[in-house]
DNA sequence: CGGATATAAAACCACTTGGTTATGGAACCG
DNA sequence: CGGTTCCATAACCAAGTGGTTTTATATCCG
């Protein structure tokens, strides 16, 4: 658990606006394909290449209902990015400081 | 600010394993590029390369030093990604509560 | 059965990515 | 000056990505 490459994998799928979109609309409930890809500017196939890309990284599942292959949120592999990025909070509240810091000394 | 390029962006650049282990390097010190690639079984170009995904993502900046070109650790921008994922901490947390509730009730 | 609906798969294309080797340029050192 | 160190750039390559259109498959419905 908690390998490289699926930290790679999630950030991947992350990566697109398109699939971050996705996975917002998966987070107010389960959705069919046709569902997901009425919001989009872009063919149905192009929508199913993007939910394999999320499969493949297991933010989502698909279950099965007759022709309609609905698809569920799974956002456990959020976790492990969310943990990655938490090691790095005191650097960037550390700059925060800094740029505190500095506006005190600038405004005595 | 804020805008879905950049956290298309900085998820980008946190997807490869080779830009992590810099990241996680840098938060140790700033380093020149020799430095950062000395670990790495790959070329210095190829950490250039790196290098020059991470300036574009903001997560790093470069000094000068002579012939050295210092890189310094950014970590601002992995504020917004952790804020995108912290929308999805329910969720995952939900389906730990879900397991839970499972647990019990099978174990009376 | 036959048609409609929902989705996947295939073939193709332009572009990006992650790597290579080879070359070039800037700044130090003697 | 000349050599060396540090780094970037260029040209190239294989593989992946994000999109397309077209085709196939599965399931419902009449």
């Amino acid at each position: 658990m908690g390998t490289s490459s699926t930290l790679d994998a999630t950030f991947a799928a992350l990566a697109d606006p398109t699939r971050r979109a996705i996975l917002a609309r998966l987070a107010t409930g389960d959705a069919t394909v046709t569902e997901l890809a009425a919001p989009f500017a872009m063919s149905q196939p192009a929508v199913s290449k993007h939910l394999r890309v999320l499969e493949r990284a297991g933010l989502v599942q698909r279950g099965r209902d007759a022709q309609r292959r609905p698809c569920h949120l799974v956002a456990e592999p959020l976790k492990a990015a969310t943990a990655w990025l938490a090691g790095y909070r005191d650097y960037w509240e550390a700059s925060y400081r800094q740029l505190d810091d500095l506006l005190k000394d600038l405004q005595p």
